[in-house]
RNA sequence: GGCCCGUUCAUCUAGGGGUUAGGAUACAAGAUUUUCAUUCUUGGUACAGGGGUUCGAUUCCCCUACGGGCUACCA
């Protein structure tokens, strides 16, 4: 199965963008270049009510400021555009409806409250993860559970529904990913996951799996937190009889925090008066390693080093040399500490670097800015 | 709690059945320097614990501990 490579790196426009983010794109980016790929830029907006303005300008800027160049993408077309899903929206529901018609998803009407009830009653009864699965839905409100007459009357008395996958009962679920190796599920752990919501919009777990079928998408480079729904979107796959074609995975481990426990979150940039974002976010006040100094190419090398590592004894590395060196294989399974320190070498070197002209006009606008205060000053 | 993933110096990590367990950052000491997000030298600190397998485990297997992620009509 020789496709050609194309990967995609598919944030959501939820908020201003940390290391995590970009190292993601980086990784995505450097695969796609060693090998002769193309990368592609997804925006993730299925969430309305997380939609936060401007937040997909930023990841834009963040990704051109570091280098990371994309082949299509919202910002530039393509092929398989649009590349916003909120854009997409009229496309995901036949799919929907198709996994319906195969058995594979069914129609839910419960509402919040009677979700929270069945969750209440559950915790109650000793049971401390209650979830919407092969047990639970026998005696919801659902197409599973009720006859077909009153699913249709309420389908057409315009009752608010969502769509589940139907997990099956006790199958097992291996996939290989680049990074873990072979990772096994049972389905009867998995629960029942929404696809589509009431409001008309698909959830990520289907907008993800269909557009990344329909955009020929190769390899699904993301954060590890989504190792767990990977099983899901396996079966989905299988499914819709997708698996000839199914993406492999690469689950990337976390960036925690200087100190502490935990992922790396956007409140320690101002706790370790060491802002983690690449450019300026001024409606929430932060700024970035951008306006801290930072050259870009410090920027990547030392992002490209948090979970990866060339094998050699070489650190500082260019771009070019970033791309021949990269591969999955060498990144490593855990996660990897944020160090302010060593980022702050990593750019050092990348200073030391530079010629003098290189440096002279990476100052200019300093210098300006400075020399327009003096005058203002003077006269 | 359940499921999944992980665990080599303080930090990022290399290595891998027999090594003085290597490098880098940081730290300490010293030297050089008119200035510096200089430079040089030296130094200390690590295989989580317990069982196996083996002539021999840091390396392979199991268990425990610890850490992390997920457990939404969020991604």
């Amino acid at each position: 199965m020789d496709r050609p490579v194309r990967l995609r790196y598919a944030p959501s426009p939820t908020g201003a963008q940390h290391l995590g983010g970009i190292r993601t794109a980086l990784y995505n980016y450097l695969f796609v270049k060693k090998v002769g790929g193309k990368l592609i830029l997804r925006i993730e907006d299925t969430d309305q009510t997380r939609y936060v303005p401007g937040a997909e300008e930023y990841v834009i800027n963040s990704c051109k400021w570091a280098g990371i160049e994309f082949d299509e993408g919202v910002h530039i077309g393509g092929p398989h555009a649009p590349y916003r899903q909120s854009e997409r929206k009229d496309l995901y529901r036949k799919y929907a409806d198709e996994l319906i018609e195969k058995g594979h998803a069914y129609y839910a009407f419960d509402t919040p409250e009677e979700l929270e009830a069945m969750r209440n009653r559950m915790m109650e009864q000793g049971n401390p993860s209650p979830a919407y699965d092969h047990i639970t839905r026998q005696y919801m409100q659902n197409s599973v559970a009720l006859s077909k007459d009153e699913v249709e009357k309420r389908i057409q008395n315009g009752d608010p529904y969502v769509i589940r996958i139907k997990m099956p009962r006790n199958e097992e679920i291996k996939f290989h990913d680049l990074i873990r190796g072979w990772v096994t599920f049972n389905s009867s752990q998995l629960d029942d996951k929404v696809l589509f919501k009431s409001d008309g919009m698909p959830t990520y777990h289907l907008a993800n799996v269909v557009d990344d079928y329909l955009m020929e998408i190769t390899h699904v480079v993301r954060g590890e937190e989504w190792l767990p729904s990977a099983p899901t979107h396996v079966m989905t796959y299988k499914m819709f009889g997708w698996e000839n074609v199914m993406p492999s995975f690469a689950h990337l481990p976390l960036i925690l925090k200087p100190e502490g426990n935990g992922k790396l979150s956007k409140r320690d940039g101002d706790k370790y008066g060491f802002p983690l974002y690449s450019l300026d976010w001024k409606e929430q006040n932060i700024s970035g390693l951008k306006e801290k100094g930072f050259l870009p190419e410090a920027y990547i090398n030392f992002i490209a080093f948090l979970g990866w590592n060339p094998g050699t004894d070489q650190e500082i590395f260019s771009r070019e040399e970033l791309i021949q060196a990269f591969s999955f294989e060498r990144i490593g399974k855990s996660g990897a500490r944020f160090d302010p320190e060593k980022a702050k070498w990593f750019n050092q070197q990348h200073i030391k670097l530079k010629s003098g002209e290189a440096l002279a006009d990476l100052l200019q606008p300093y210098l300006e800015q400075k020399i327009l205060l003096l005058t203002a000053i003077i006269w």
